[in-house]
DNA sequence: CGCAGTGTTGAAGCATATCAACTTGGGTGG
DNA sequence: CCACCCAAGTTGATATGCTTCAACACTGCG
């Protein structure tokens, strides 16, 4: 059930056939949620943390106007809200944009792990740390890249997350948002991200139709995008 | 020599004596750099993780094109580099915005308190959350804040993480950055920071004068940057 | 004293937002 | 099974926030 957890985790280190029983004993409750619903509402103090083993979420905080941003997107794999454990209080919201298959895992067992298995809370804390160099990449292209620029280095970005966890298919991946919440992502308009998108789909370096993106020049997307995967850490090594 | 990070971890959680001086043991070795400098190159895999003692310090990447992006703002207390120790290699540099004297802490000494000190893992840990909670709000202020609440947002928060490490006096505190890496921070131009700051001094919400900030009016500017500190977790609580 | 980096100002242009209308397509109830 | 409906996508027009460029003032320092 939980292999993608596995291959996330396992993309950065070797994980010992007891680590791997231990993160399968404690992922159990298992539960569905609908598009639009919130997988972790703000504000909240959870007692566990939420895996996802299917389709896609997104964290995100809402203004006082009524706009909104998402400031993460997680795909099946993803520890969504495990920084929960340590700060206990939510400071945003977690809502699935696509039908989503989670797992939890109770924080005493979490603080089990932490107790007993150092190698293996290094590695839960590596997962964190990715999500916060991802939040840095998206400073950097939302402050000095173009929008153009901004959106082909998420499409980048997507791909290669998505490929860790065997959910690509050739140069192709389900991408399940609507341009809002895509532009919800960005910090942009709808008005504005469909022209860009638009412009790119006529270059021919990627295309977005029926809820799948196919990337048409590779090489091309990564230059506009001036992409670079190290912030990723999907490199196994001693942690 | 580390009061500053008790300061910082024992607003989140108490430390326990023996937490305290196996950090004193390990936070030994101290250096100076000079305004300018890199503490820590991008793409190194230092062996060591940096805690800033005193000054003001920024993690940035730059553009093809020379333009900069200033992912992070780290003052007294801070672990600028923790991140490292999980990660290993740097996706990013850091760079000294003013003086600053900091003092190092193994990698070998870190991974030793992962094996022996669960509770202090974990408050090390959310130590590496909190910056990351601090991304996030970021994000939220590049893409759906005007400039003016962006600034007003940073203002906020640099004065309450240095009211934690007790580094304000009064309503004023030290902050020795230039307009540019200002700029450089917030993802705009340097001539729209200066008019946008221009209008808010003339406001009367606050000043930045002699490398000093000065909040004239706190009610006002919390209101203009939609401010909530709770992503800074400063609340003693068990972990 | 003079230079270099910083701050300030005004003018002009561009990127992006906003507003409004229209199209398209999938889902649903009559 | 068709008709309609609503959400999503698309388009064009207009407005504006922000950038860029260029010039000048200020200040600290060698």
């Amino acid at each position: 059930m939980i292999e993608a957890l596995l291959l996330n985790l396992g993309s950065r280190d070797v994980l010992s056939g007891e680590e791997e029983n231990l993160l399968r004993s404690i992922l159990v409750k298992d539960r569905h949620f609908a598009a639009g619903e919130d997988l972790v509402p703000e504000g909240s103090r959870p007692p566990y943390s939420t895996l996802l083993l299917d389709g896609f979420a997104a964290r995100y905080k809402v203004m006082a106007d009524g706009s909104r941003q998402i400031t993460a997107l997680h795909v099946a794999g993803d520890f969504v809200d495990l920084h929960a454990f340590p700060v206990k209080k939510m400071d945003h919201g977690i809502v699935a944009l696509s039908p989503c298959h989670v797992v939890l895992a109770d924080h005493a067992d979490l603080r089990a792990i932490t107790e007993r298995m150092p190698h293996l809370t290094r590695l839960l804390w590596l997962d964190t740390l990715v999500d916060g160099a991802i939040h840095r990449e998206w400073i950097v292209a939302m402050g000095r890249r173009s929008k153009r620029a901004q959106i082909a280095h998420l499409v980048c970005e997507l791909f290669m997350r998505l490929q860790v966890v065997r959910r690509t298919r050739g140069e192709s991946f389900q991408f399940p948002l609507t341009q809002i919440e895509m532009a919800d992502v960005l910090g942009i308009s709808v008005v504005h991200l469909n022209k860009t998108l638009q412009a790119l789909r006529r270059e021919g370096v990627f295309t977005w139709e029926t809820r799948t993106i196919t990337i048409v020049d590779w090489e091309r997307l990564q230059e506009i995008a001036e992409f670079d995967p190290v912030y990723l850490s999907i490199s196994r090594e001693p942690r």
